[in-house]
DNA sequence: GGCGCATAATGGTCCGACCATTAGATATAT
DNA sequence: ATATATCTAATGGTCGGACCATTATGCGCC
């Protein structure tokens, strides 16, 4: 029950400083635009070195709590966060070998299903005109020839399917997990054919009818392919 | 077509030093467990002040690409990266108001009722026995009068259910949002009755009959309750 | 052999100085 | 009077060197 010997902690100074800065923020003392004090004035009240504050600064930065400006009336504020991080977790995982390419793609079916399926119920005008937008703007690209920016286009289709739902959870959730794939895809290379525009457009006229089940099985069908395309990509690059 | 005026790139020195460790990385030229060089030796290698690159292996410390070591045969080690930093993220954009419990609420769901569809399925023995366990612990803290502690084993329920899809990725998306749930839920205080491990072990006799449907109704139910309960503490807390 | 101490390598912290960037104040020119 | 250029000061960014804290290893003593 009891904990009798608890491991001494050590932390370090600039651990300490964060996570004083991290509790304000918690509990409502510090809004998003609000200027921190500088670091020089900082590392005095805290009695401790301004090499200590500062890196506390760049840690919370790095995390998108904070925001450092240079200059006179620059300083540190209060940020936004920054939902990229978390699909640059999720690339680091994949680069450590942390995550297999297969689990991924499961995922995002399972999560690509559920984004169809309230996006058939909730897409408005602007969602459906965002989307055909994007396969216009791939098929331009195709056509010229630069199959590694189409990799971009045809990536950013899922997001704004995603944004669709109208909950940016789900965009985030969508976002980050492309974030891989875009980075695969761009090892890979980018497809010399048009098989991802005709798809689209099929799965497009599915979505205007708002038949979600016809356009779920659309897309799960051309991204099963896809993931074949990808698995021997990797076979092959495992031969070498 | 052509960019003619890039903004100039005013990159820091402890930013571009860790690009480079990234890149060593995502190359396969350093794999976890490799240690890097001393933090003396690279400074010099680099050309750089040791501080900048100190900031550099702190940085990637927090992400989880490195782990430091100290004492003699010590050091920077590649690490394995950190499934929880997804979770920090999330939390991090809850306490800057850039994500709605509702919508966070909402994707929860949505995710809960693929995985509760895909547990059915892949669910084993060992799985099954894990959430038992889990709500006896549950029942156990409950008759202790431990309501804060229970809510981390509720909590936990979600996260082992996650896990029985035995898809990583899949646990760690839903891991994510949890945590967001758990900071929440003891910001409110935990729930003083036994409702939810009424519902858990109700729940598990449908998982254990393979019926997805009945499974997932009753947890979309379940969670629908506790989200009027958390609406309602957060009316209440508007009101202070 | 076993215990304890010294040693050295490494990350962690501190200090003080200086550089780079920027908004605003001031001076100068038109 | 307006516009342009320059100076000034505040702030983050970098540097070098010193010292502290931690820890595996080896050495010496028992």
């Amino acid at each position: 029950m009891t904990a009798p010997f608890q491991p001494i902690k050590k932390r370090r100074l600039s651990d300490d400083v964060m996570a004083q800065i991290r509790e304000r923020i918690v509990a409502g003392e510090l809004k998003p635009g609000d200027k921190l004090p500088p670091e020089r004035e900082l590392a005095e009240t805290l009695q401790v070195s301004r090499g200590a504050v500062r890196e506390a600064m760049r840690n919370l930065e790095l995390r998108g709590l904070v925001a450092l400006q240079l200059g006179v009336n620059g300083g540190a504020f209060i940020g936004q966060g920054d939902p990229a991080l978390i699909g640059d977790s999720f690339l680091d995982l994949f680069h450590l070998g942390g995550v297999s390419l297969d689990d991924l793609t499961e995922t995002r079916l399972w999560l690509e299903a559920t984004v169809v399926r309230i996006a058939c119920e909730r897409a408005d005008a602007d969602d459906l005109a965002a989307l055909e937008a994007n396969v216009d703007e791939a098929e331009r690209l195709f056509r010229a020839g630069r199959y590694e920016d189409k990799i971009d286009v045809h990536i950013e289709f899922h997001n704004i399917l995603a944004r669709a739902t109208h909950n940016p959870v789900m965009a985030m959730l969508m976002g980050a997990l492309m974030e891989v794939m875009r980075d695969f895809a761009h090892s890979v290379g980018g497809e010399r054919n048009d098989l991802t525009i005709r798809a689209r457009r099929e799965f497009l006229n599915h979505l205007r009818a708002r038949d979600a089940v016809a356009a779920e099985a659309a897309m799960a069908q051309h991204v099963r392919q896809l993931q074949g395309r990808y698995r021997q990509a990797i076979s092959e690059s495992v031969d070498r």
